[in-house]
Formats: C-alpha cells, structure tokens, sequence
RNA sequence: GCGCCUGUAGCUCAGUCGGACAGAGCAGUGGCCUUCUAAGCCAUUGGUCGCAGGUUCGAAUCCUGCCAGGCGUGCCA
C-alpha cells in the first residue's frame, strides 16, 4: 500500500504540476504532497486524500472546484485508477484496479516470512527495559515492560531499525546490601534451627521478607553448611550470591515469556571501570557541578529539571542518578544513535534529569527516549488482587505466568496502550473462549487457516501451487477486500514501531482475524473447498485460486503474531478436551 | 502547589497526520450447525467522546481554563 500512494501522488503531482503551468493555481502549491489514506466507509473507494480541503485556502478557490480541476488532469498512464469520485465537502476518493491488489498477493507471497518488513532505517537503537533490581523475582508490573519492550524490539526491527535490548542490572547500591543481610538472616536462622548456638542479629532496616529470601538462604546453607555462620559476615561474597540467584530466576521467567536480551549491563562494571568518575569529570570540565553541604550536585535545573540533584552524596557515596549519568552516556559512547527506556510510570519524574545530563554533557537530549509503562492491576472475580512489594506477597509474574500461560500473559500486556493503566482481568485470562480471551481470538483465526489448507491435501492431493494471473482472477470480491486489508500490515508495523504503540499491531491483529472469520462463514454457501472428493476442472482452478489466497491469509497472520512474539499454532486446542 | 498519565456505550478498551454517519469485545435481545474447528458468524439495543470556552471549511483528536482518578515530587534504588 505504501508503494501505490507513492505511486498515486506521483500522478497527482502531475496533474497538479500541469495546472501550475497552465496557470490555473498557484506555484506554492507545488510544494505540497498528497497524502492518501483508507477510508472508514468501502463506498469512499480504497484511498482518499484531503488534498482539496486542505489547499483550497491557498488555491483561493473552493475545494470541490479544485478536486475537480485535479481529477480533469488527472493521466493514469500504469492504468492502477479504477475510478475518482469528488465526494463530500473535497474528498477525492479513489478506487484501485482489483489487478494492483492481486500483484499485491504476488508480493506477500515471495516474500513470506519477510512480508510486513520494511526498509533499512540505518538507525542503531538501544533499547533498555525490565532492569528490575536483583533482589528478588519479578512481578506483574515488570512483566508489562517485558513485554512491551520485547513485542517493540521485533516491531521496530522488522520496520528496519537496528535494535539492541539491554538490560541494566543494579547490582550496586544499599538494596543489593540489604539483599545480602537479608539471606544472611535467614541463614543465621537455619544454622540456628541446626542447633548451632549463634547470637541474635538484628534484622535489616530496609531488609526482605519474601520467601525467596528463605529459599536463597537455604540455598546458601546448602552451600556452606554451617561453617560460614561462625566467620563474620562476608558482605561481597553474600551480595555476589544473592545478586547470581535473583538473576537466575529473573532470567528464567523472562524466557518463560519469551524475552530475551542481547545484554545485561552490570552497575558494578561502571564503577570498576571508573566510568562513571570519567562522567563526572566531564560534568565537572562543563562547570555544572557545585558543593553544597557536603554534597556534589548537578546544575539540573539550569537544564530541563525543576531542581538540581545530587551525584556524590555527603558521606562520599555515589548516587543512583550518577551511575545512571554515566550509564546512558556510555551507551552513546558504545554507536548507538538513540537510546529507548521504558520504565514503570512511576519514575517520570526522572526523565528531566537524565535529559539534563545528557545535554549538559554535549549530547542532544533527543537522543534519550522513555517510554512510561502504566500500572497492572491483577483483577479477579471484579476485585482488585492487592499488591504490596515489602511485605513479599505481591503476585510475582511467574505465578502469572503459570497461571494463565505465557501467550496469553503476554498478550494482555501488549493488547492495550502502555500509557493507561492496565486491569489484568484473571477470569477472562482464563477462558479457553475466543471471544473473552482475544489473545486465542488473534490466533484462531490463522489456525483455521491452516486448518484449511491441511484439509486439501488429504481431500484431494492438491498442491497449492504458484500464484498466477490467471488464477488470481479466479478470486471474488470476498478475497479481494481482504486482501486490501492482509497488504495494510507493513505500514502498520512501521507506524507502530514510529509511534512506538505496539498495541496498533494487535487491533491489527484482531480485526484481521475478524475479517478471516466473517469471510469463513459467509463462505458456508459456496465453501472454499468443494464437498465433493473429485474436483472439476472448473472448480479445480477455482480452488487453486483460494488455496493460494489462503496461503497469503496465513502468511500475515502468522508474521502480525510473531512480530509480537505470539506463537502462530496450526491448530487451536480444544475446549472440550481440556476440561 | 508543581510535573507526568488517564477520563469515549452498563463493563473492558480501539480510534493513525484534525476528516465523511464515533468503533470493537463482553453483557442484553433475535437468528445461523447433515458442511473445511459454532472455540465461529449475522442482525439488533445502547454514546451530551469528563465539563466550559477557543482555533478551523471540519475537533474525541489541537490550544486554554476547570473537574475527577492514578503516579511522582529523597543526599532511596
């Protein structure tokens, strides 16, 4: 579609460019491209551009006059117009020869796996998400930007932007600390339970509770034994594991969703490395750093911020915030030419800050994206599942996870806009049934497909074969208006992956699987395949046709599915047998 | 107070760069299986697009001001 309004424009373009020379408007107008899109309505054609209304002021003349002046000039020499009408207000509406749609087919064909892809941006994206701290397992809200994140790196390299996913892992810093006194507790605890007489230690300020913590102790109790218990406290060696196991079971969850990165970033590595002592001098060579009791703080407010932050703490210490300076810095320093964060929507307030550093640092603000991932509300029986973090009962994602499956969690993370908060609704999470669960809704439409074409061959050992002319014209209007919509799926992930709203795809996804099932049943009357065993030769070349267009369905299905990290299955279970 | 996000049908949500009569699903009502998955489809009911102004040929969409909800506003990470 993205080819046949370039070609459009062109042939409008020249009836413009004659009538500037005739004369008859004004030359400023030649500047201006028409811009084409679908109509809402099928009796407003396949493309409609708003040309007229949007020029009529410039042209000094009304938009209908204009239409109508533009379409009089109008020279299809490639024969792609069917019909132009001037409708409503200056509306050109324009209708398609059926025969660029069926080339259409051609394309989707021949390029398979490949159909939906777009050009070589040429552009190296860095894309951080998840980042959870390692110091215990995920939970829902985490699983919302691992989703996200992950159904956004396929969109955004199958529109062909060079896509890294990273994940930056804090394993510096006053949590990992508590983590590591925290396992050291429930150690104590165990050897305690062994009978070993060990004195009572108090139980860190900001400590954890959850059960992970116990398991990581037994872990390390397996370990050790009782041995370490009697030596003094070995902050490193504690931090090390407790960091190695969260890790571990982070990893382990994300790749139960199907998310994977191509890596994690230590915080550690930055300061062994002395990265970010080399930001800060630079802050410092740029003069925007000042001491104010006691503290180094950066002039963020001279920037975007609303107020200046601190870097090094009075007590010496560095901040988060100046890791992070140092962090997003290296990744421009690493080639890439944008860097993309998606946070929970709860660290807003820290998008100016980070912005400030980089400009302060001579590197353009824009270069630094964050993308806000609202809240997840688990919602059951039309109750809200509470959720705390400290108090270690918050539903961890891979509870989730096992729950309702991972195509469905993943699913209902990416279905609707990242930025409004999301009700997970548990019970129709649940449902086997397509129309409360449209995650099965999405991918039944393709397993009926298959469905299809698995049929034939056992019917009547037919071989979909190659598309041809003469076949395609075997295809009624049914196929054809679905076909429009199957060569839609290229600009939609390109818009999505601009616009970077993934869920575009999966409305995209739906409504294609509607049309598939809307077209399936009309079809009742003249099935797609015959019901006798024997074809025709007239049927046969008929069949041949809808096997092929069939082919083509499938085909977008299953890419709309994968680019979102959606397995494309051949056949859906049955309800009734799961019960 | 300030900042970010949200407010569209009874419920959960779409709505592209401002476009033609505001769209789905669920729930309600009425239909469609001797047939390639009825796990589906068709029809129908239901809306002052939070409120009030403004810009525009045209506003759910852009601007301003209100109202309501969520989140943030650490020398925490």
């Amino acid at each position: 579609m993205i080819k046949i309004k370039s070609r459009l424009n062109k042939i409008f373009k020249k009836s413009l460019k004659k009538l500037i020379e005739n004369n008859e408007l004004p030359e400023i107008l030649q500047e201006k491209d028409f811009v084409f899109s679908s109509p809402k309505m099928k009796v407003h054609g396949d493309l409609a551009t708003n040309f007229a209304l949007a020029s009529a002021k410039i042209a000094r003349m009304s938009p209908r006059k204009l239409a109508s002046l533009l379409v009089d000039n109008l020279q299809d020499t490639e024969q792609i117009i069917s019909d132009v009408e001037i409708a409503g207000p200056g509306f050109i509406n324009v209708t398609l020869d059926n025969y660029q749609f069926l080339q259409g087919m051609e394309r989707i064909l021949l390029a398979g796996k490949n159909w939906g892809k777009s050009s070589d941006k040429n552009e190296k994206i860095n894309l951080e998400f998840v980042s959870a701290n390692p110091t215990g397992p995920l939970h829902v809200g985490h699983g919302r930007g691992a989703a996200v994140g992950d159904a956004l790196a396929r969109i955004m390299k199958t529109a062909g932007y060079d896509v890294s996913c990273e994940y930056y892992l804090n394993d510096a810093g006053n949590q990992v600390d508590n983590l590591a006194l925290s396992i050291w507790f429930n150690y104590l605890q165990i050897c305690r339970e062994q009978g070993r007489e060990i004195p009572e230690i108090e139980f860190p300020q900001d400590g954890y509770h959850g059960e992970y913590i116990k398991e990581m102790a037994t872990d390390y109790f397996a370990k050790k034994g009782c041995e370490a218990a009697t030596n003094e406290y070995d902050a490193e060696e504690l931090k090390k594991f407790g960091v190695a196991k969260a890790v571990e079971k982070i990893k382990t969850t994300l790749k139960k969703l199907g998310v994977e990165f191509d890596r994690f970033y230590s915080e550690n590595e930055l300061h062994n490395q002395g990265k970010i002592e080399t930001a800060i001098k630079k802050l410092q060579a740029k003069g925007v750093l000042y001491q104010q009791e006691g503290a180094l703080f950066f002039k963020s407010s001279e920037f975007e911020d609303s107020k200046d932050r601190v870097v090094i703490k009075s007590d010496g210490s560095l901040t988060y915030f100046a890791a992070d300076i140092a962090y997003h810095a290296d990744k421009l320093e690493r080639g890439f030419d944008k860097m993309i964060d998606i946070w929970g929507a709860d660290h807003h307030g820290y998008i100016p800050r980070i912005k400030s550093s980089l400009t302060a640092m001579g590197y353009s603000s824009e270069r630094f994206e964050a993308l806000l991932v609202q809240f997840v509300s688990l919602i059951s029986k039309k109750k809200k599942v509470s959720m705390g973090k400290r108090s270690g009962n918050f539903v961890e994602l891979n509870q989730l996870i096992d729950e309702v499956g991972a195509d469905v969690t993943r699913w209902y993370f990416i279905a609707k806009s990242h930025d409004s908060a999301l009700d997970f609704d548990l019970n129709s999470a649940l449902s086997m049934d397509p129309k409360e669960n449209s995650a099965r809704y999405a991918q039944y439409g393709h397993a009926r497909a298959c469905s299809i074409l698995k049929k034939v061959k056992s019917k009547f050992a037919l071989v979909p074969g190659k598309y041809s002319p003469e076949l395609a014209r075997e295809l009624g209007a049914a196929e054809i208006n679905l076909l429009k919509f199957m060569l839609e799926l290229p600009e939609v992930i390109l818009n999505s992956a601009q616009s970077r709203e993934i869920h575009h795809v999966a409305a995209y996804l739906v409504e294609l699987s509607r049309n598939f099932h809307s077209y399936y049943t009309t079809m009742k009357d003249d099935p797609i395949l015959p019901r006798k065993d024997v074809l025709t030769a007239k049927d046969e070349n008929k069949v041949k046709a809808r096997l092929i267009w069939l082919e083509a369905f499938r085909t977008v299905a299953r890419n709309a599915l994968e680019v979102l990290g959606l397995p494309a299955p051949e056949q859906m279970e049955s309800p009734k047998e799961v019960q």
